[in-house]
DNA sequence: TGAACATATGAACAGATAATCATATATAAT
DNA sequence: ATTATATATGATTATCTGTTCATATGTTCA
């Protein structure tokens, strides 16, 4: 989707400063992706509500599938991207797994996202 | 996805004073989608390049096509969307349509953002 | 050891999403 | 009026994503 530039419009306006100042300050396209795919991370409900309910204290997966009413299947799933993406991380006791927030900054994110919703209005 | 408690899990742990007290400092569950939809505008690297390239300054659908390296196209769909959820706006001079950012919120964020990804390692 | 439980995970499926393609609309210029 | 240009948009398609279903893994207890 980066290397397909089939029908880049041919007749441009194309403003040559302006493209040219923009490209200039732009940030690494690189650190752009990994923006967009933090924010991926958060765009999800499930994911959303698991992050939430996890600010309280630690949990185990059935007690998160209880009380988000979700099935155990869903919540691990979601559970293992939250860890992968070290936003999550979990201890095992006996048979159960308690998971919580790996650190607060994820509290802040939540929280900054909250406030931004709330001033839209 | 929210109605269908099919498998929820028979045999559960269920730590009812851990569910109880989590239950009652969770956010309001609508608010918690609001956030979800919230993040997933920023969750696509095209509208993450759109609005960080429109953080310098005003830019038509070409410019911001030919600098992206995208079908003009694929930059107006999603100016639409970012139009809708009133992160950008539009003057139309002539032909050419400039697009801006609505306000600084979207800087805040970008910028909160990219500090995230950056203290992680 | 075997039964019960808690969690994890692969495969399949369904719904969402973003790009493309074709075309429509809007404006300007001749 | 006709043509060229700039943008918008509906339809289609391909891909991605999240859930379910079935089952595997890991742990405890009798």
């Amino acid at each position: 989707m980066e290397d397909k530039n089939t029908d880049i419009c041919e007749y441009m306006c194309i403003h040559e400063d302006i493209v040219a100042h923009a490209k200039s300050t732009m940030p690494d396209e690189e650190q752009l992706y990994d923006l967009a795919d933090f924010f991926k991370i958060f765009s999800d409900s499930t994911r959303i509500k698991i992050l939430s309910v996890l600010q309280c204290e630690e949990m185990c997966v059935c007690d998160i599938a209880q009380l988000l009413n979700a099935s155990q299947s869903a919540i691990s799933h979601q559970l293992r991207i939250l860890k992968q993406m070290k936003l999550v991380k979990n201890r095992r006791d006996g048979k159960t797994v308690f998971y919580s927030l790996a650190d607060d900054h994820i509290h802040t994110i939540l929280k900054q996202g909250l406030e931004h919703i709330n001033e839209k209005n």
